[in-house]
RNA sequence: UGGGGAUUGGUGUAACGGUAGCACGACUGACUCUGGAUCAGUUAGUCCAGGUUCGAAUCCUGGAUCCCCAGCCA
């Protein structure tokens, strides 16, 4: 029920956390720092669909420009041809919206109103190229990349300069033009920062800004042949924009000197006024770096969420079992649960591993206000009710959604022969046991007190194929009148009735919390002696990886389900708690409503918390 | 043995020199026509060693451990 706690709760789930984060940015309010202007933005490369760990970076961007009466961006950061792809861009778009992020320019009608690209500044990059080689601050190197990378020296020694370091400006613009025109081959040549070859930090010592790709861009066609390195890029792009914040991951944290110092070099010779010999300042930004996501059971790189669809291991990018947004919703998550996930968790700098059990929470949470309860039979075990009368059906009223009133009632379909959870019969129950088993009496939902007579078996196998129960009339609708109580409560089908539908069970995609974890092996490597070093080496060479311990039982599908026929008209993405069981969501694979052959394939979402499974766990 | 970060219950996150709090998990119990939900409670923590201070998770010194960086990827 709704509660004056419920509407405290969703208060306090609106209430945004304080952290690290708004600590900086409400630094710089005090200051004026950026004119009490908060502007952020959400940069993907389009190479791969978003995770959990982008919606984690979503709604911290999204949810800074909110709160601060700011503006949020999404730009697609896509400097490398080779790589991005036009069906990403579409998921990721369609992503982001559905999280409910709300961009400068976003529009219903056009899913790519407002969305920004690195490439519409390629040629305002180009500019800032020419104009850092005129400063003295670039150079043309002629070097291989095999050569770059040994002359960059090591963590703890100094590289070498280039031999081509010291061209002149006249020069090195000569071949920068030439670089442009395409008159260079792809690998012969590149444009790089003239800093400190000796610098301790290795992003420092004369990175390349830009390469040679003769390639096709996705949303430049062959404009360019020539492309600019992310370092060189993307301080520009956040600065273009305006950007206030630049958040991003840790790893980034150690090209933040570089990042500033691209930003300075071009602010030489500009002032505010516009009245220096280079003409008006750039914006400059702050980045700040918090902890990527990471959760247990899964992985998050899109490396191996790509390996994992590629090789087979899952269905697609959408698979329900992946910690993708496009998975998540088409399990059945919603935007809400999500949102209030990536709140709970927090942003700091520490890197961490959540516990996925959070996630599951929160959807929980959501969906248990949500969403209408609905009996459905995943295992389907006949019950008879013997004293029922044949033929007869009565219409029982039951509750959609206790947690809403408003929510209305239904009329659920009783008669003589109906399916039960073959979970809720035990021929010899175990202690604690509170279900069917013969001269035990429960209550079937919305409808009648019934008593266990017994149950038929297979002479062969000894299965049992059905039970027996004799009802008491005088229960109908589900309380006794003489006030006796029963001990439990089953949800049912009736026979007759009964929607068929397929049913996917979901669990991890994993099966230890860090898929990283192969000691097992390392354990039974070290029988043969060794040390941890020849273990790890013995499990590698034995094959096992983060793969080894993908779990056989992340899917399970169950052909013969039933489902009470209110549901038949659900369309996809329509979501429900089955009672007792968990909540699940229709899948795209149904169809649509009134399709021919159309047959319901629900996703389970999560399951209920399970008391009566931990009892069981533990005997 | 270079540089940059980090370290608070099982997990995540607060506390900004003044009672170590919140959430998830786990465990009790109450209630219940979902063994759900809800409610009440229990459990458990400041990386280590010194120092400053009436008082330290917080400040200082030293140490330990973990993460990131040697792509013409982002």
């Amino acid at each position: 029920m709704n509660t004056r706690d419920d509407r405290e709760n969703s208060a306090k789930a609106e209430t945004p956390r304080r952290d690290f984060i708004r600590e900086i940015i409400d630094e710089h309010n005090r200051t004026g720092r950026f004119g009490q202007r908060v502007h952020t933005r959400f940069p993907p490369e389009p190479n791969g669909y978003l995770h959990i760990g982008h919606a984690k970076s979503i709604c911290l961007n999204y949810g800074l420009a909110e709160e601060y009466g700011g503006k949020f961006n999404l730009r697609m950061d896509d400097t490398n041809p080779e790589k991005e792809e036009t069906e990403y861009v579409n998921s990721i778009i369609e992503d982001v919206r559905w999280l409910g992020a709300g961009w400068v320019g976003m529009r219903e009608d056009d899913p790519r109103a407002g969305v920004l690209w690195a490439s519409n500044y390629f040629d305002q990059m180009y500019e800032f190229a020419i104009e850092a080689i005129k400063k003295g601050r670039a150079y043309v190197c002629d070097l291989t990349a095999e050569e770059v990378s040994r002359t960059r020296g090591t963590l703890t020694t100094p590289g070498q300069e280039s031999p081509y370091r010291n061209r002149s400006v006249e020069e090195n613009l000569e071949l920068f033009e030439r670089m442009r025109r395409g008159e260079v081959p792809d690998g012969t040549k590149t444009l790089r920062a003239k800093i400190d070859m000796a610098h301790p930090n290795l992003n420092m010592r004369d990175p390349v800004m830009y390469r040679i790709v003769h390639a096709t861009h996705h949303n430049t066609g062959d404009r360019w042949c020539i492309y600019p390195m992310y370092d060189w890029a993307h301080g520009f792009e956040d600065s273009l924009e305006g950007i206030t914040h630049s958040i991003c991951t840790l790893e980034f944290e150690n090209h933040r000197p570089l990042y500033d110092w691209f930003i300075e070099i071009i602010n030489e010779g500009r002032t505010d006024d516009g009245s220096g010999p280079w003409g008006k300042k750039i914006h400059h930004p702050q980045q700040i770096e918090f902890a990527r996501l990471n959760l247990t059971y899964t992985v998050m790189s899109k490396r191996r969420l790509l390996q994992l669809v590629k090789e087979g291991y899952v269905r697609g990018w959408d698979d329900p079992r992946m910690p993708t947004i496009s998975g998540m919703r088409r399990r059945g998550f919603t935007p809400e649960a999500i949102r209030e996930f990536c709140r709970r968790i927090g942003v700091s700098k520490v890197e961490s591993t959540v516990d996925v059990a959070l996630l599951e929470h929160c959807v929980r949470e959501h969906l248990n206000k949500i969403c209408p309860r609905v009996m459905g039979v995943l295992r389907p075990l006949k019950l008879i009710i013997d004293n029922y009368p044949p033929g007869q059906v009565e219409w029982m009223e039951a509750v959609n959604n206790p947690e809403d009133p408003a929510a209305g009632t239904r009329k659920v379909p009783f008669a003589r022969e109906l399916y039960i959870e073959q979970d809720d019969f035990r021929e010899v129950p175990p202690p604690k046991y509170w279900r069917l088993h013969p001269g035990n009496e429960v209550r079937l939902r919305y409808a009648y007190f019934v008593k266990c007579t017994g149950c038929d078996k297979d002479p062969q196998t000894g299965e049992i194929t059905a039970v027996h129960a004799t009802y008491d009339p005088a229960t109908r609708g589900g309380d006794a009148p003489d006030g006796r109580k029963v001990k439990t409560t089953l949800h049912w089908v009736s026979a007759q009735h009964a929607l068929p539908v397929e049913v996917r069970l979901y669990d991890h995609l994993f099966t230890k919390p860090d898929p990283n974890d192969v000691s097992d092996d390392a354990i039974r490597a070290a029988e043969s002696g060794g040390s941890a070093e020849v273990q790890a080496v013995e499990a590698a060479a034995a094959g096992k990886d983060w793969k080894s311990n993908l779990n056989p039982k992340s899917l399970e599908t169950l052909e013969a389900a039933y489902v009470e026929p209110s549901v038949a008209d659900a369309v996809p993405g329509a979501r429900y708690q089955f009672e007792r069981l968990g909540y699940f969501c229709v899948d795209p694979d149904s169809g649509g409503p009134g399709a021919s052959g159309r047959r319901l394939v629900f996703n389970r979402t999560v399951t209920l918390k399970d008391e009566w499974a931990k009892i069981a766990k533990k005997q």
